[in-house]
DNA sequence: ATGAAAGCGCTAACAT
DNA sequence: ATGTTAGCGCTTTCAT
């Protein structure tokens, strides 16, 4: 039988292979001269010992683990399991593991998971943070030099760590605008974000947007894309809801029940659309006959009821993917193109959406 | 500005404490006796530095990583993603990390993901196995020592691995019987495996049935259900689709086309049951007027749509989370209880399941 | 082309 | 109670 493997080391395959440890590792490595004798010797010793070179001892001299670290509210929701997806896939054809934590929400969590995985010695992060004004951690990574994405959200504390997001104000702009092309005037929408408190009334457009959190982005959205139409912003159509669907679905009860004058309903996020549509449906108003709707993130189910839903699709493995390589970019040190990366949505019309009647 | 912390070493916190490196060594790790005095100095020396230990040091010498792997086809797949969260849960309490690696079910780039895990020196594995005659990869790591729990699938080389999985048969069987007490009689079957090709038709009720596929398993538990009712299993109400929900789709309508008389219908797998929800949708037949129907999972879409569709409930995250906890019980040498656990489906009844009319 | 030796940061005997 | 020393498995000068 094979010795074990987990403790055949170099110097066993050196020694099977009758040279010193070190043209053992040359050959190994690739790296370095050495003859072809000595390198037929020790890659058959390592084959025939089943060699597995220790990559901890490795990452110890190199200074390099190649992990790098993905720190999500929740690898159980959709978005974030989808993201996790693209950044392995990004991380594994960079030859990189990746370390998966989840926070929900909880920054002292975040925090505690920050600092284990830092011990690791992972060789970057990739963090969907927890909203905080002092998100001490990450400031500690920044200013310990180790390489960070920020995905999905910024902090306003972290500024100058680059950011992966989808571009919510353009997402929510691109749905809000195919209502109106459609002939929608009066336009509701679903959303987490409080109008007022979070300065999204008084939003100046064109500037950076990074700083609000991506819910209030959309609503900002929604409401230059009115704007720019000459559509007013009506109070009473921009329905609040807490960030769970049941709060969606209530919300949306209550619209429909007020008889509110609207012909299209816009849901922010795909836990608001979900809670929306199960309004809708108790309701029995049928869609699109009696106003048009537009869900958010192009989930499973949205396909699967009748008609099928409309939705604004989000780009989730590819913001992944595109926090990965941004990360690993940086690891390389290739400090050029530090600046943020904002992906388009993509709006996927489908049997919910109609002109008015 | 603090240092930069990665680099502060146990050696500079010893040497600003003026101790030595053992004696730092010995406060940090709360082991073997130090004086009060000692201890003030080394801590404050360790907080003043921003010392972080290294994980990988320790790991080298201690010859554990903390860190278990968890090797799945694809982590953006609802039951995975849920699962991998009851692993990092129960893997974090235990003060482990968890690396990630997708297979997409490619026995290639399972075992490539496994040496590569290996190398990384992780405790232990959880892993979704590819079906394949020979998992090598795996078998190596059985060999060497390393342990292994084997999630959702057995590979029928892989007897001695222990499983955790869904009770798959007795799982198959509530929703049969649940379909039978209402009083059900002719119960179609929508299921992934090939009804004689598996060995289901002849299998003998009440042995190992480990080594099948979990689709095999789950028509057993159809037909075992059948036959403790005296009820026959007939082959037209077996019908058999893909691993999509396209395919699904299509043998549901195919079945509802052809006028079949059966007056309930058991999906065995989430994709399987969106599809054959779609195909219901598409063909108009208000269940559970028509058939009463039980899906596979509670998917979130199953409670939005109208009538809520009854399922048979699998508990992905106990899933996940009793792998990791077995895993964890193997890494600390605890050999008892190796077995295999089978945890129990729940069956949700909601909207769609009546008697038969 | 090859080998000897130092050292990455840490723990764990073993002295003192 | 504290310090010294020897590794863990590997890479990397530096000689030869």
């Amino acid at each position: 039988m094979a010795p074990r493997s987990q403790s055949v080391t170099i110097n066993d395959v050196a020694r099977e292979a009758g040279v010193s440890k070190s043209s053992a590792a040359r050959v190994l490595a690739g790296r370095g001269s050495s003859s072809p004798k000595t390198q037929k010797a020790v890659h058959e010793a390592a084959k025939r010992l089943g060699y597995r070179p220790n990559a901890l001892a490795k990452a110890m001299v190199s200074g390099s683990s190649k992990t790098i670290a993905a720190v999500l509210p929740d690898v159980a929701n959709p978005f974030f399991s989808a993201a996790l997806r693209g950044l392995t896939d990004a991380a594994r054809s960079a030859g990189f593991e990746v370390l998966v934590a989840n926070t929900d929400n909880d920054p002292d969590v975040e925090t505690r998971s920050i600092e284990l995985l830092t011990e690791k010695r992972v060789d970057g992060f990739v963090i969907a943070p927890v909203f905080q004004d002092e998100p001490d951690a990450i400031s500690r990574l920044v200013n310990d030099e180790i390489p960070v994405v920020l995905l999905d959200r910024r902090m306003p504390a972290l500024a100058d760590v680059p950011l992966v997001s989808l571009d919510h104000v353009g997402a929510s702009e691109l749905a809000t605008e195919s209502l109106i092309e459609l002939g929608h005037k009066r336009i509701a929408i679903v959303t987490e974000a409080v109008y007022d408190s979070q300065g999204v009334s008084g939003f100046p457009p064109g500037i950076d947007t990074g700083a609000l959190r991506p819910s209030a982005q959309r609503l900002l959205g929604y409401r230059n894309a009115l704007g720019k139409h000459g559509l007013p912003l009506e109070h009473d159509l921009v329905v609040h809801a807490e960030y769970t669907w049941r709060s969606a679905q209530k919300a949306v009860r209550r619209l429909i029940e007020s008889g509110q004058d609207f012909s299209a309903l816009f849901c922010t996020d795909a836990v608001l659309t979900a809670g929306a549509y199960k309004a809708i449906v108790e309701a029995g108003v049928p869609i699109p006959e009696t106003f048009s709707f537009i869900g958010f993130d192009d989930q499973e189910w949205t396909t699967l009821v009748s008609p099928a839903i409309s939705v604004l699709d989000q780009p989730r493995h590819a913001l992944g993917a595109t926090a990965a390589t941004r990360l690993l970019a940086q690891i390389r040190h290739i400090t050029a193109n530090q600046q943020d990366v904002r992906l388009p949505a993509n709006l996927i019309p489908r049997g919910t959406t109609a002109p008015p009647r």
